[in-house]
DNA sequence: TATTGTTATACTCTATAACTATA
DNA sequence: TATAGTTATAGAGTATAACAATA
């Protein structure tokens, strides 16, 4: 039996080591955590509302965020059709950082690299659908 | 196939998700959460360079968590046979309040509710493998 | 009136470095 | 000399509240 607040303290537990090997990539590439976070989720345009919601944050953090993204010139801030809304685009810098990013995590990823390739994909699965569905 | 970024960045997502639940439920007991995960581990007394193990963090803000659980009469700290060592011993009271903790973590964990038992089970056992080991 | 993003501000989390007391 | 815990301090991460622009 696997009790919910085992699981619940694995699943915090689990992703404290994942950030912690997340921040050796991101540092490795002089970016914050949150930053290379974001960098990382915006394979496309996104509104800015919408990375506040990816990353469980509140939207003025997203603020503070995207003003580190264009600081080192990664991100612009496009206006959307409602025009409350503005969308981030990477910069062509900003995508080619995002693939050395990509490229990085992957390999440094030592903490996921304890499990099998099988096992990578149901623990994607699974915290899939955790992550899903709100 | 699982790219380990991908996985990499969702579980630091669903990790994210897991605190923000877990937040929910310390702050139903008017615990700050790494003072409520602090008294989850406590299962046993343990010496605090075991919990900064366990907590994946610096000595010194277990000192800082310590004097905290101290504060409000959960914890005392005793000391070991080696007189360098601090073990930390739930109280009466801290004893109470970890079994409360935990049957609130249980019941709102609706991030966990999503999974079957048998896919928690599967979750724990992956979780288990990356968080163990080091 | 409700929503998106911004600003100012303050709080929480956490590490670093230098220290102490034991070993 | 090395290790466990403490202290002081600073920095990163993050939220809250009030606001502007647009819907």
């Amino acid at each position: 039996m696997a009790h919910a607040r085992d699981v619940s303290a694995l699943l915090i537990q689990a992703g404290e080591l994942g950030k912690a090997a997340f921040h050796g990539a991101a540092a490795s590439l002089e970016l914050p955590v949150p930053v290379a976070r974001a960098l990382l989720l915006l394979d496309v345009p996104a509104p800015m509302s919408d990375l506040a919601e990816r990353l469980t944050c509140d939207r003025s953090y997203v603020t503070s965020i995207t003003d580190q993204l264009e600081d080192r010139g990664l991100v612009q801030r496009v206006p959307g059709v409602d025009r409350r809304v503005k969308l981030l685009e990477l910069t062509t810098k900003g995508k080619r950082l995002r693939v050395r990013l990509a490229t990085v995590v992957a390999r440094e990823s030592d903490v996921l690299n304890k499990l099998t390739d099988d096992e990578r994909v149901t623990l994607a699965r699974l915290l899939g659908r955790i992550v899903q569905g709100r």
